[in-house]
DNA sequence: TGTACATCAGTGAACGCGCGTTCACTGATGTAC
DNA sequence: TGTACATCAGTGAACGCGCGTTCACTGATGTAC
């Protein structure tokens, strides 16, 4: 069995788990860079390193395994944030870190590994109401609303929520509209207006 | 030759051509509504009343349409900012009547008659830099900042140009994640919360 | 103005291809004794 | 611990379908006289 190992059929327990976290991560990866119609259910199990047939032995449906991996991208989103506020000595410095990494060029140019609401948004609203990425995008929006409300200089909870709604606006707006328009000057401007605007 | 005149052959060049911005006008809403990927050359076609095959001699490829279409869109969305403004009796006035009607909900329901730079970012961010709708993408938004930047209250160009570049990401954002979290109470708040923060 | 004919806009079948999903099959895994 | 066998994760062919694009054909349009 060498590294081709392109007769197995059955394998254990433990690695059909290991099989379908995979097929979780280079998910949540992949929808995000090529959006949800732009990778198929062959090319999220090639990039895990199986064939298309087992897919339906791990998930009900591409639009269930769209749901998981969603959740999983905010989870690895939500845990970024969580590094970058730890350590940082007070709320407007922990606020700062993440605008600042949130509209860099590195997010700009890697999607796959950035915020899912700017790389799904556009997807998402197109989606039928019961589809299962809707409830796991709302959920996760949701996380990263309360993050961004506990960092506001404000004790009023209501108002450092409208605050951190509108902040979110103005963070995902400005980095999709730097993806859109990548390759052109306006570009950066949109990062850049953006961050002296929010922690300037 | 009634209503359905499934026979006809050849018809006049003014004919040809009322097809022709026939499809670009359906294609223009059709492109916003379902995303660039969501709406094939025959739905479009069938959408203007005629059938699929006659599509390449209007245009050289699907791409190439979009391209048009999303001018087409612009122009659109150009004139309704212009009929807000005219008649408004200042800057701020017409800035309020843009950012009211943008945050509305009737603009979050009909995606297909509203700002094409919301509709099409996400899928725009995911083409290829040669695609034409990349091109047109980018001088729209730029017609669209320029008429922001007119409306701001200072005089300093080069700060009205970067107050237009942040509202225009915070409206694209807020109208968005709006989109995307339809049936939800959040849903509402992105459209109050943003347009308290940018015409309070 | 009327006639003869070349043009060409639109039709519908067809091309090769990829999609999401199903299924008979394989053979290592996991289990009962 | 060792043996016999049922289970089932993954394979690869196949399903019906829709995609973007091409093309032979039709017959009204537009033109030359």
């Amino acid at each position: 069995m060498g590294p081709k190992g392109n007769t197995m059929a059955r394998v254990s327990r433990a690695q059909s788990d290991a099989n379908r976290q995979t097929i979780e991560a280079v998910s949540a990866r992949l929808f995000r860079e090529q959006g949800l119609r732009g990778v198929s259910v062959d090319d999220l199990m090639a990039a895990a390193g199986l064939t298309h047939g087992g897919f339906y032995g791990h998930f009900e449906s591409k639009d269930a395994l769209a749901g998981v991996a969603c959740a999983q991208a905010f989870k690895q989103s939500a845990g970024r944030w969580q590094d970058r506020i730890k350590g940082r000595p007070d709320r407007p410095a922990a606020l700062k870190a993440i605008v600042e990494a949130y509209l860099s060029r590195r997010s700009r140019d890697d999607p796959g590994n950035s915020c899912p609401i700017t790389a799904l948004a556009g997807d998402v609203a197109r989606e039928p109401e019961h589809k299962p990425i809707r409830a796991a995008f709302a959920a996760g929006i949701k996380e990263q609303l309360a993050v961004l409300a506990s960092l506001q200089p404000t004790d009023d909870p209501e108002a450092a929520r409208d605050q951190a709604v509108v902040q979110l606006a103005t963070l995902v707006g400005a980095l999709l509209l730097a993806r859109a328009t990548r390759g052109d000057a306006l570009s950066q401007r949109f990062l850049d207006a953006a961050r002296a605007h929010l922690v300037g």
